[in-house]
DNA sequence: ACAACCTCCTGGGGGC
DNA sequence: TGCCCCCAGGAGGTTG
């Protein structure tokens, strides 16, 4: 009997159990540092065997769904918006979505620095997937809230993927400048908030880097859309891409300290200036407003109304 | 076409 | 201590 060395878990999730941290809910930020964690795990990796232990997470899995995972091998994984993708050896795609309260870990178990097979995992509570990929490394999906999907579609069909064929612009690299923003919002008769929560206005942002944007830009959630000056858009756009590379680069060093650590997840030691800090002193530079809060279209705005205008 | 809802789900927190 | 109710929100759906 062969002796067993296991590995901690590693989790890649957005749980962050520290006292006094925001359990983040994964956007554009989270899910690139998701697949950034699963990369090395998964890529090049061949796909044993899927187990699903329920029928459905959001929505129903499609038809055979482990069935034609198993034996794919994983050329890539990317990300679009809020979704991971991974590239499959036969043309076909699998497509991820965390929802609110999705997560992956990631189980290793070697014999002297090899590895195989185990029985099958402990079974946490709300593990709705786990893959069996062919270096012996379980991949689970863990969601409470079930909000979360995934699909499998043919790459080619990408383009016409519902969830994909109106996305906006990305808010990084040169995809979103002012005048691709000033585009976007142009005619829209909804309030800033909402116009950035579109995912076809810009794809990828939240209810957290929504505020986070507005606040630096000094912008009010209740400005209307159309109403942004062409300079205004040329300042927003900037500083939306400023806090999403900002909370990538957060996320990217939490991987760092957990891929150092024995199996314990380093957290986000990205702070927020305006979400979840109702009643505390806004953080931009010569403002000495507080945090309010507002309800647009039933979710919760934080903004400074002394300085967002 | 567009805007404003509504719905799915569970854990956690506040009130009594 | 227990229970009830509300809240959190991504995105697809429905209503106006």
């Amino acid at each position: 009997m062969p002796k067993h060395s296991v590995k901690h878990p590693k989790r890649l999730s957005l749980d962050l159990e520290e006292p006094g941290k925001v359990n983040e809910v994964p956007e554009l930020p989270e899910v690139e540092t998701v697949r950034r964690g699963l990369a090395p795990v998964m890529e090049g990796m061949v796909i044993e065997a899927v187990t699903l232990n329920r029928p459905d997470l959001r929505m129903p899995f499609p038809k055979g769904f482990a069935r034609r995972l198993s034996g794919q091998k994983i050329v890539s994984l990317g990300r679009r918006a809020k979704y991971l993708t991974a590239d499959l050896g036969s043309g076909d795609m699998l497509i991820l979505h965390l929802g609110m309260s999705g997560s992956f870990r990631v189980e290793e178990e070697t014999v002297a620095g090899k590895a195989f097979h185990m029985p099958r995992g402990k079974q946490a509570a709300h593990d709705h997937v786990v893959f069996l990929l062919s270096s012996g490394s379980r991949v689970i999906y863990n969601d409470p809230r079930r909000f979360g999907f995934m699909d499998l579609i043919s790459a080619s069909g990408i383009e016409t993927y519902p969830a994909f064929s109106k996305l906006g612009p990305e808010p990084v690299g040169n995809h979103l400048s002012g005048p691709v923003l000033a585009e976007r919002l142009a005619g829209k008769k909804v309030n800033l908030k909402a116009a950035l929560l579109d995912q076809q206005v810009i794809a990828g942002l939240g209810n957290i880097y929504v505020c986070e944007a507005l606040n630096r830009a000094r912008l009010s959630p209740e400005r209307l859309a159309l109403t942004l000056q062409p300079e205004e858009c040329e300042l927003l756009a900037s500083l939306i891409r400023t806090v999403i590379a900002e909370a990538i680069d957060a996320g990217g060093s939490t991987l760092k300290d957990y891929m150092k650590a024995d199996g314990s997840l380093g957290y986000f030691q990205h702070s927020f200036r305006v979400y979840d800090r109702e009643g505390e002193a806004c953080r931009n530079p010569d403002c000495h407003g507080m945090i309010g809060r507002m309800t647009q279209g039933g979710r919760s705005t934080f903004f400074c109304a002394e300085c967002q205008r």
